[in-house]
DNA sequence: AGCACGCCGACT
DNA sequence: GTCGGCGTGCTC
């Protein structure tokens, strides 16, 4: 008898098992349908295999569904991809089948003649119609526009026989990419780094690169002509290119298209659902070739994967933390291993864990030294708020403002860079000093003066501002503490009131074409003073712009994070970085409290090395990542006994174990999130140790009710 | 995730 | 006396 094992899209800790039928074949990869209890389910075939009958009475698989197999390597990622973050095969499984969802698009219906049939009678409308159809199969509301008649013309000889209508199946054009279409002329770095990349491919097997080039040294040009040559040697191959934004992906492909003089393939949660269906079968027949997307197109059946590149590969947006916990450029480098493929990371500040395996030689280590272009990075100095503070409610010192002024008087853009929504980050009362918390979570409303409400940035609650103190009662005694980017563009307003200034956030551009619109706006000069959060630090050039300011570059060093430094001052470079041309040399100007800080100071010296050197120091002392690695164990529930019951017993069952300790439970930093209470266990071990291994033992060991929600996030990037 | 079974309040 | 609340548990 054969057994087959089945992946299902639910949250259980294996494959289920089925007979199979002797009429049908099956094989891994295979799409069924198979009974779970009283329904049918989709499920993705893992293993079949013979066997001698069973000790336990299996129910049959249904039927095999219609939808193309997922490919071997598309199945092996997935279920590595399971056992790394230790979520449900199934569920993992469920991630590469998401382009399924909808049905294709409806086919494209036409009308056209049959055969030489006239009507019985003619007028001038219909003669119109036929004179304009002719032999052609035409779109019925095309066919009355053009022949200039309204579509009962065309209905009516429709009904007649005289015209018939024809379903067209839309078939997804993807048309191959030319690599000789435009190609870029290159610089030595950037030619060497094409060199390398496509040589790796052309050699096939698992080859990890870091491409690691500052602002505007060419990183894309030089990755897309890798790409043109795979696709030279081998037609049939694959790339994928992830970003870490929707935002950054028209650009993209319309360099893609430019280059190659056909669009690449989009793949994101944007992307409308029957049309991601076109892509998923496309990219699995391997009628497409290069894909462009967000780290969920990681888990597309792709027929011969070849080359991935992570663009922005530092980026914190690639991990996803919510759902399925991963990090989208971890599992890049592992995909790229399962398939025998190409994988680059691509960054100008890359993350740690990267330049650390660039330097112990497990990445090649391609540098684009030479500028690209006409680009020249921006002179940085740090501005000592102790010396010269600014005004009691203002936010901008006297040296920052007589900057402005001048780049103003100069008609050269501005940028004042604060990562922080809204007006004021803080709302509290000045007679009892209670801070206002949206209900149920443990997070200060913030003030938005746009919209006139206070709003949570973590559960998206919103509220007027109250006329009392929800917590004494006093009338008018709320003040706004602190500054958020419309508070810094009030300040604008009012010290320069004759220049045009924006605020470039996530509240203010909350789509693709609204971002698009400013930036345009700001491209072609029509903004003076731009005032932005990180939405616009990334991968943005303007011309005219020749200062940055950066209002607190404090900010990001509070709070103590594992990460805080490191965040800093990649976002930092990425926002300094937006100023300057050879013609007119930029500045950047950063305020601080703390200028004798190593991040400020390496950033000021435009010294990275220093800042990784440093950095790197202070993780190896404490065998943090990437010298050691961390798993954290989130435990919710609205029942704040039963959460803290779990806690304990976890705690009180930790397996023994060399070179890692647990720490914890400790409430986790957001204690309270829409009623759930909260607490966090942090595991710490060391390279070496099978971290997994250890956790999936541990959990084994304690019995979790349905009250409470235990989260694992293997490899944490950020510890709310 | 569904969908069952299983013990405690407001209704014909 | 029942109908139904969603807490707990199972699905090969």
């Amino acid at each position: 008898m054969k057994v087959a094992s089945v992946l299902i899209p639910l949250p259980v800790p294996e494959a289920f098992d089925y007979e199979v039928p002797e009429a049908l074949a099956l094989a891994r990869g295979d799409q069924v349908a198979v009974p779970l209890g009283p329904r049918l389910m989709r499920g993705v075939v893992a293993e079949v295999r013979e066997t001698t009958g069973s000790n336990r009475r299996l129910k049959a698989v249904d039927h095999r569904l219609d939808d193309p197999p997922l490919p071997e390597r598309t199945v092996d990622f997935v279920e590595w991809a399971a056992r790394w973050t230790l979520s449900a095969p199934g569920e993992m499984a469920s991630a590469a089948l998401k382009g399924l969802r909808a049905p294709r698009p409806r086919p494209e219906r036409r009308v056209r003649r049959v055969g030489e049939r006239t009507p019985v009678k003619t007028t001038a409308a219909r003669s119109a119609v036929l004179e304009a159809l002719g032999q052609r199969a035409m779109a019925g509301a095309d066919l009355a526009r053009a022949a200039g008649v309204s579509s009962g013309v065309i209905k009516g000889l429709v009904d007649e026989g005289v015209l018939e209508v024809v379903e067209i199946e839309a078939v997804a054009a993807f048309d191959a990419p030319d690599p000789d279409h435009a190609p870029a002329t290159l610089n030595a770095d950037q030619a060497a780094a094409a060199e390398a990349i496509a040589e790796a491919t052309g050699k096939g097997g698992f080859a990890p690169f870091l491409l690691d080039g500052v602002t505007g040294s060419g990183k894309t040009e030089a990755y897309l002509e890798a790409a043109a040559r795979a696709l030279k040697a081998d037609p049939a191959a694959q790339v994928l290119i992830l970003l870490p934004e929707i935002a950054l992906t028209q650009a993209l492909i319309e360099r893609i298209a430019a280059r190659f003089g056909a669009a690449p393939a989009e793949w994101h949660s944007g992307v409308a659902p029957p049309r991601r269906r076109q892509v998923w079968e496309a990219v699995q027949s391997g009628r497409c070739n290069i894909v462009v997307g967000a780290r969920s197109a990681l888990f597309l059946p792709y027929a011969n994967l070849r080359l991935l590149v992570v663009d922005e590969e530092h980026d914190g947006s690639f991990k996803q933390e919510e759902g399925l916990v991963y990090h989208g450029r971890d599992l890049a480098v592992a995909r790229a291993r399962i398939e025998g493929a190409t994988v680059v990371l691509a960054s100008a500040t890359p993350s740690l864990e990267t330049l650390w395996n660039a330097h112990h030689g497990r990445y090649g280590w391609l540098k684009l030294e030479a500028r690209h272009g006409a680009a020249v990075l921006p002179e940085i100095s740090l501005l000592d708020l102790r010396q010269s503070p600014p005004d009691p409610q203002t936010w901008l010192s006297q040296p920052l403002r007589e900057a402005i002024g001048e780049t103003l008087m100069r008609g050269e853009q501005t940028l004042l860079f604060l990562n922080r929504r809204g007006y004021a980050p803080v709302v509290l009362c000045r007679a009892c000093g209670h801070r206002l918390t949206a209900p149920d979570t443990d997070s200060w409303l913030v003030e938005h003066r746009y919209t006139g409400r206070l709003v949570c940035h973590l559960t998206g609650f919103t509220m007027p501002r109250p006329k009392h103190c929800p917590s004494c009662g006093a009338e008018d005694s709320l003040v706004s503490v602190g500054p958020g980017v419309e508070r810094v563009e009030e300040e604008v307003r009012q010290l320069f009131p004759q220049a045009r200034t924006a605020v470039f956030s996530s509240d203010t551009v909350p789509d693709g074409r609204s971002a698009r619109a400013l930036i345009q706006r700001m491209a072609e000069g029509e903004i003076d003073i731009l005032v932005a959060t990180q939405a616009a630090a990334k991968g943005h050039n303007f011309p005219h712009l020749t200062l940055v300011g950066v209002v607190d570059a404090d900010l990001g060093l509070r709070g103590g994070d594992l990460r805080a430094a490191e965040r800093t001052f990649q976002l930092l470079t990425q926002a300094t970085g937006r100023a300057g041309r050879a013609d007119k040399p930029g500045r950047a100007i950063l305020q601080t409290w703390t200028p004798e800080h190593p991040v400020l100071m390496a950033l000021a010296a435009g010294d990275r090395d220093a800042f990784v050197e440093a950095e790197m120091a202070e993780r190896e002392a404490a065998v943090l990542p990437p010298y050691g690695r961390l798993a954290a164990i989130i435990l919710s529930g609205e029942n704040a006994a039963a959460v803290e019951k779990v806690a304990r017993e976890l705690a009180g069952s930790i397996p023994n174990a060399e070179r890692l300790e647990v720490y914890g439970p400790a409430d986790a930093p957001l204690a309270l999130v829409r009623g759930r209470r909260r607490k966090r266990l942090l595991v710490r071990a060391d390279r070496d140790v099978d971290l997994q291994g250890f956790l999936r033992a541990w959990l084994a060991r304690v019995k979790v009710p349905a009250s409470v929600r235990l989260n694992v996030d293997v490899d944490p990037y950020s510890f709310l």
